[in-house]
This record gives C-alpha cells, structure tokens and sequence, in this order.
DNA sequence: AGACCATGTGATCGTTCGCACACCGGAGTG
DNA sequence: CACTCCGGTGTGCGAACGATCACATGGTCT
C-alpha cells in the first residue's frame, strides 16, 4: 500500500499541461472570477507556486491580467465593462462556479451545445473560453456577450433572438421558431427551482415555453442547479425531473434530496463549492 | 479515437503517403481537444517525435495550428478583418449625433420601429429614450443593450437572433426568418457605404442578405447616414438609392451628391453636426 | 543504379519547472 | 521595543524535458 504510492506517482509521466494552456486557463478563470490567488491556481493546475507567479509574469506582461500581491486581477481596461455583477450573480457563487466547471468537462471541442439563460450557465460560458471549435446556440445576450468578448474564429455563437425578460432570456415566438429549426448535441440548462412534485420551474412563463421548445431541440441535456434550488417551485414547469439526462449540483445538497433526484436521474453528480 | 491507421499501415506496405493522414489526424486532435503534446501523438501515430515535429511545422507553418513548446494548439486567428463595432463608433461622433437626433424626430410614442445594426442606429436608440410606448425591433445586440439598460415596462424589445458579425449585426436564416414574420412601421437604416452606382452597401455579404429582409418587413424607410459614406462602396449592395423613403445625413455632404440623392429619394435632409 | 523522399537516431543546446534559500513587511507575543 | 512567525515574493541551480541539427537508413520513383 505504501509503496504502491511511488509506483502510482511514476506510472503515470504525470503529463504535465502545456505552458499555453496553463496561460489560457488563467486567464480565463481571472476573466470568469476578477480575480485569482496564486495558491488557488497551483493546486487548481497542480503545478508549484512558483510555476504560477512566473506564469502571471507573463500574462501581465502580455496585458491579459494584472499582478497584484497574493494572485492576479483582470486588467482595468477590461474591467469597467461588465456591469452584469448584480445581486442575483453573487449568490451561491463559489458553488455555482464549481458546479460550471464540473460541467464544462461535458464539453469536447468541436462540439454544438445549447445554453439557456442563467447564472449558472452565463459561468459555464466562462469556463469554455478555453475549448476549439465550438458552436453554441444560446437565448440569452449576457452568454452571447461572454463570447463576443475574446472573438475567436474557431467560434460559431447563435443567438436565438426574441423578447428579454429581466431575468435576461430571450424568449417568445421568435425564440420558438429559431429553436425549432436547430439542434444542439448538449443542452445546459439553469433553472429557477426544482421539486419532487413540480420538476424544473421558472417564474416566468413566457420563458417555460421557450425553455421547452430548448429542451425540445436537445440530445443530451445537463440541468445545473445549486442546492438552494431544491424545493423551490417557480410558476411555470417546463420539464419533468426526469426529463434531465445530467443534473450537476452541490455538496451542500441534503441526502433526502439527493435521493430523489438520483431515482429519477441517470447522473447525479454533487461538487464541492470550496 | 480511429483505428483505421494502424489498419491501413498493416494492409498497404506504406505504399501511400501517410504524412497527409497523419497531418489531418493531427488536426482533428487538435481542434477537438485545443492541444496535444508532441510526445502524445508520437506514441499514438506510432512515429518517433521527430517526425511529429516537422508535421507540426508544416502545419504550423501552414496556419493549421500553432505550435508551442511541448506540442500545439489551435490557432485562434483573427483574421476577420471588418471595421469592429468599437474602431467605428469614434468616427464622426458630431455628426451622427446630430444625425440620429434627426431621426428621433420621425419617432411618435406608440409606433413599431426597426433599427439595423450600426453606430449610427446605436446612437439613435439613445435618443429614443423618452418616447412612451414604443415596440423596437433590432438585430444589434447593442440597440438591444441600449433599450435594457433602462427597463421600462411600456417597451417591447424584439432582437431578431442570428450570428453576430464583427460589427455586431446579427445575421443568417436565423435573423431572416424572425423579419420575414415580422412588420415595422418605420425602419432606420445604417450603412457602410452609399454611391450612385451601388446604392447601400454593406462589407459582409451575411449582413447585405439579412438588410433586405430588413427593408422588406418595413413600411417608411429612413437611411442614416453622414458625409463619409458618400462614394463607399462596400462588397454587397442591399438597396437602391431610391428604396429610400427618407435620407437623413450632415451638411458636409457635397452639393453634387445630395443633388444626385436628392434626385432619388424624396426627402433628403441635412443636419447641422456642430 | 542513383537520386530522392520520409523517417529514425544520437548529440547538443535551449526551456521549463520544482526546490532550497533568502528577502520583505505585517501581526502577534514576551 | 525586539523577536519571531508567517504568507507572499524573488533568485539560483540542477534535473528533466523539448527542440534542433546532422547524419544514417531504408524504402520509392524514373
């Protein structure tokens, strides 16, 4: 058992990553967050502090972040913009973040995915700066923005169009018929509230329809919800429990509700907010 | 991954050129997994690293991707050479100012407007402001971003979907299927470039398409359009002069040319811009 | 056969990374 | 007040890894 540890460590030629996907992912998470601690990263990229700090020497170098004393800031000129860091944004965010994260591994390069409207998704969006070749097919402006911001050829965004609502969904006949007309291999799916007896909810109805006409559209479909969606029931359901074909949530979930869901979802995946 | 090599090198004495395969192999991994390290694709093409180098080169070398130490990764390029929405915006400011607070003018409370993707649109969904009771429709996320900034409750927003240009026109089938079931009363127009010969022009092809689905979901056509843009012509025509129910654009235009618009639109005018 | 091309081999040189160590300033603590 | 601990930072060096070159090899083309 102990030596075995040895062994495992060398087995494996500890396929270090790249130096530029280390700067990529940086760079990303800084642009995600607004901020990084050197520490975070190393674990995070499993390399050595120092490693990171020279990594960050570069990158501000370059003028993609700012050092500062403890980790790295987005650089100012790319600051001001985002005034998308409302109330609704900072709940539950270290949980939400990890939960985009765990969800961005269900994305391959070259692949098509759908993100509907939400915090959850508009971080997820965040965390796929890094992927090629993607094409994504989204109903609300905020993700649509996240990925207007660093433009990459290799890029295909979608915007489905239609009416916002305030909580930044494009919905209506508009949204319908583009939805209707397009398809996606993954769909990621933020909603409002989840419960036994309602399913997904939102608040709004008009966003139901449009949610549906998503699903309607979708392979494989991935729910996030944080676990302080668990027993809240929005107006409108716009789809069973088990409907999902992946839920990602948190740890902080409690075991009567992990039960339930795990009985009517295939995937049932709980990931730790710290 | 595909076997398919390891078959073909069984079968076919290397009587083929394998450089090509493993060229489009490497390629593919690339894109789909954002980048690869040499010593990988040496053991999966079983080649020695060398090998994989120079094929890294040739690619490389050939913008297929771009090589790093330890391996490759897509290359993001950025060719896509449009003016960008923000190199525009700076250009003229007096006079689209005054352009677009013209045009405000042809804005009762209550009506149903359109407004193309452009600066000088951009500017007028500012001064529309104040109008009570409006229905926009738009194919700019930031006419969009304008009219969501301040919420108003007697507004209806309505973006039209698409793909989003460098210059942030939402266009494809996606745009033009939401316009073909759509009808505005008065449409504001913004161009790239207008001329005898070619009439409203625009640099992307995508946009041209999508304007005239445009022109033809409106009733009163209003083309904004300062001085500069007389004798541009862009690479896609989508109107004629005459389509123009209105013109409006500074005094800087020459007499000679507002004489020839002045021939085929009805109503030209010409705005002060200090 | 001889030129030719793609590929592998080994030597050499450049890069990257982790570790050990020193520095620097702030918060306790005697 | 001096003293020490502590987290963050930077420097130097050695080891491992990657890049590159020159050359050898073993096939194909004419």
């Amino acid at each position: 058992m102990n030596t075995d540890m040895n062994l495992a460590t060398n087995i494996f030629p500890v396929s270090r990553s790249l130096a530029q996907e280390r700067h990529d992912l940086i760079v990303s998470e800084v642009r995600t967050r607004g901020s990084v601690r050197v520490t975070e990263l190393a674990t995070l990229l499993d390399v050595s502090d120092m490693t990171i700090r020279r990594d960050l020497d570069v990158l501000d170098e370059a003028g993609a972040l700012v050092k500062v004393h403890g980790g790295a800031k987005v650089s100012t000129d790319h600051a001001a913009d985002q005034p998308s860091f409302d109330a609704k944004s900072n709940t539950q965010t270290a949980e939400k973040q990890a939960i985009a994260r765990a969800a961005a591994e269900f994305v391959r390069g070259g692949a098509t995915i759908g993100l509907m409207a939400g915090t959850t998704t508009w971080r997820l969006a965040g965390e796929l700066a890094a992927i090629p070749n993607l094409t994504v097919v989204t109903n609300s402006m905020r993700v649509a923005e996240v990925f207007n911001e660093f433009w990459r050829a290799d890029r295909n965004i979608i915007l489905t169009g239609g009416v916002r609502t305030p909580s930044d969904a494009l919905v209506g006949p508009i949204a319908a018929t583009a939805l209707a007309a397009l398809h996606v291999d993954t769909l990621f799916i933020g909603v409002h509230g989840m419960s036994e007896r309602a399913g997904f909810t939102t608040p709004n109805i008009l966003e139901s329809d449009t949610n549906r006409a998503f699903i309607q559209a979708s392979g494989r479909k991935i729910v996030l919800a944080d676990h302080s969606k668990w027993g809240v029931t929005g107006l409108s359901s716009f789809a069973n429990l088990s409907d999902a074909d992946v839920l990602i949530t948190d740890d902080k979930l409690s075991a009567d509700a992990a039960a339930v869901l795990a009985n009517q979802i295939p995937d049932v995946r709980q990931v730790s907010g710290s």
